[in-house]
DNA sequence: GCTTCTTCTTAACTTAAGTGAACGACTTTT
DNA sequence: AAAAGTCGTTCACTTAAGTTAAGAAGAAGC
């Protein structure tokens, strides 16, 4: 388990044995179950995640509706929205299968910073790279159509279409799921 | 116009007077004529910048039409993405109107993170709030018509609607100028 | 085992966005 | 001054997404 997060990490910055242990000190991995809700709307919450196996989504209710506007998998972090700007949540965030995840909180992160000023480098270039990631994947969504999106994804993350219900995909998506269901069937006519 | 920059990074942590020396010696100030092109398409490059005054934007050129992502206006700053990934840029960025910019890149980064830490510090700060903002900006992007985007813009950044043409406009609310004129008077009658 | 809920699909209808073409108002070029 | 290009708008037409409703299949709960 905590391989996993070292061998990800040595991808960016190389790790001592006195950096791991301190980061093994901190005892931030956790277990939940498909469903677990780890972050509410209108909380207020100092926690990061990151997911070393199972799958996560933030998801908005406007007008009783789940809105999905991401999934977290394998190897992937969220700095939620309210950590960084010290208001509410706008979002939930919850499990869609069983996983296991670390969480931290902002007084770990001071902390650590002050002590191996080789993670404040670490969480700059894993922000500056996810931003750059988000930015193009922000200008790939504005500048496709619906079907483009979906082929997009099927090309880019086939598992999600997987692992993940249609309906939570569609607003992921920025459609609803009955257009999901039949730009679907469109493709596949087109195929055949 | 190095205490407007200075002014900036005050906002977040503070900077002595060997920290804004530092700066004010790597040079970076630009002034650009309306027009100007700061990066091209298909181009290696290692520049950031950052808007002192004026305004600047990212657009594609798909299939020979132009694509605009991302306008940038005062204290706004731009770390684009082949600057990250090492790859030729996508995208091409211009002047909108006569700016001011500074413009850094990846070796200096490197010499001042050595010398003052705090430089570290600084661009972790500002790259995790440009994510935060962007990945919320992105979720309202999926949960939005593109008149409820339009409404947006028009309360978040009214100015835009000033300074920028329309048809560049509608491609950054993902739409042809042709819609976003028809949806402009629709909201006009709307009001009446 | 039965009910209930969730998920996905289909259909009919409404609404809005994409497309291609055209026009007038301006700007820039020559 | 004339020509060429840019920009915003409008129109007619096509295409696709939103909406409302309904039904089938499966999962979850009692």
């Amino acid at each position: 388990m905590e391989n996993t997060l070292f061998d990800f990490i040595a991808k960016y910055i190389p790790l001592s044995e006195a950096e791991k242990s301190a980061v093994v000190a901190l005892d931030i991995f956790r277990t939940f179950k498909k469903g677990a809700v780890l972050l509410k709307e209108g909380q207020y919450s100092s926690e990061g995640y990151f997911v070393l196996k199972g799958c996560v989504r933030i998801f908005y209710i406007v007008d009783g509706e789940e809105k999905t506007t991401g999934f977290y998998t394998e190897m992937e972090g969220i700095t939620p929205n309210c950590v960084v700007s010290k208001q509410p949540s706008k979002y939930f965030i919850s499990c869609i299968e069983d996983s296991i995840v670390t969480v931290s909180n902002l007084g770990m992160e001071v902390e650590i910073f002050e002590k191996f000023p080789k993670f404040e480098k670490l969480c700059r270039i894993l922000s500056e790279q996810l931003l750059a990631k988000t930015q193009i994947s922000f200008d790939e969504f504005k500048t496709s159509s619906p079907e483009q999106r979906y082929l997009n994804l099927l090309q880019n993350r086939p598992d999600l279409l997987q692992r993940v219900p249609q309906h939570q995909l569609a607003s992921y998506l920025g459609i609803t799921p009955q257009s999901l269901s039949r730009l679907r069937t469109r493709i596949m006519e087109k195929k055949i």
